[in-house]
DNA sequence: GGCGTTATGTTGACGGTGTCAAGATAACAA
DNA sequence: TTGTTATCTTGACACCGTCAACATAACGCC
């Protein structure tokens, strides 16, 4: 029996992730809706709740699947560093992730999630594990180097939401372009770096 | 005869950003939909195209409102620093008015309007101009205290965009916390300045 | 004052959305 | 073979933005 004629899906889920992967990078976190994802999946309306509990549901599974693509990133800088951790190859890393991804870089860390929707408890945990790897690394990168009594974690928080805020600026197109991004997270680099001993 | 029965409403314009801005408060940019906006105004469904053109339109006004008052933030820091800009408060300060108007922070740099939406040649216009402020005022403040070659307005947009991802991290409820944001931000400034000959 | 033009406000309608309820179908376990 | 359960279906509801057509009032000109 052909496979588009078959009552049951019989890889329903996969295909929906998929898919709806496919329909954001095409048309944006506004573009994707559910109804619109059910008929690529050739399925009816209400069938993917069968898989996911709501659109949001949906979402953070996006977006827990994103995560785990930029922790790969972390991990695989982590692991060629050694003890010469190459800051800035590991922005320029994260910000070609994030401008070439720039749909899922907003469902990982928009508001659509975290704020208007509710971040599932996997999705929580591996955002914050990215975050803890990061801070580790760049935790081991800093030992020693800073001005007595400085918080580590603060430096990781800062200089997250630095990188962080460069990636919005750029994607959502305000203040900085595309091409202005090299050089931008260059000198942000360079402004941390030469803070330290 | 009584406001509430004429026909024409007199002050339509006025009272829709007003109720936009109430309604943004209370129930964020998703929650804010023409038709509650309409009904609140005491008119009907599409009186408010009148007004604006579409709901960009409105949305477009809501973050040039904003802009203006960010922008007096900006100003007022400029005039009373002097030759001795306090870049600390201006952060504190920048904070506190995006933490405190966090919808219509979200409004003036968000996807809503830059991404999804069109923003307005005058948005565009007001939302430039408070950044070359900052970036002039900054300019000022770090005047030959950098590195040899390095591109002042590149320190602007680095340190702008540092302090545009805290807010977006704080406000969305990502990896920093409202308690931590103060001595976050202080941990930012601190790098900043020890960079600064 | 009368009268046309324009600004403003109205209802009706269309296509889109997320999601619930009730029923159909197939897979699977006893 | 016979329940039980997972999966998929249609129907419905309440929202949404926005267009078209029409109603009302304000304003400027004779």
């Amino acid at each position: 029996m052909p496979k588009a004629e078959r009552y049951h899906h019989g890889d329903l889920h996969d295909t929906l992730l998929q898919e709806a992967n496919a329909l954001l990078n095409e048309q944006g976190v506004e573009g994707l809706s559910l109804r619109k994802l059910a008929e690529r999946a050739g399925v009816s309306r209400t069938a993917p709740y069968h898989h996911f509990r709501d659109k949001n549901a949906l979402l953070c599974a996006l977006a827990t699947q994103a995560f785990a693509e930029l922790d790969s990133i972390i991990e695989r800088q982590l692991e060629s560093a050694g003890d010469h951790p190459d800051i800035q190859n590991f922005v320029i890393e994260y910000l070609e992730f994030a401008t070439e991804n720039p749909e899922q870089y907003e469902l990982m860390f928009g508001r659509t999630i975290w704020k208007s929707g509710t971040p599932t408890e996997e999705l929580k945990r591996v955002a914050y594990r990215s975050f803890r790897r990061y801070a580790e690394g760049l935790g081991a990168l800093v030992q020693g180097r800073l001005p007595a009594a400085t918080d580590p974690l603060r430096v990781a928080q800062a200089s997250w939401a630095t990188i962080h805020g460069l990636c919005r600026l750029v994607i959502d197109g305000v203040y900085v372009d595309r091409e202005d991004m090299q050089a931008v997270s260059q000198q942000a680099v360079a402004l941390i770096m030469a803070a330290l001993k």
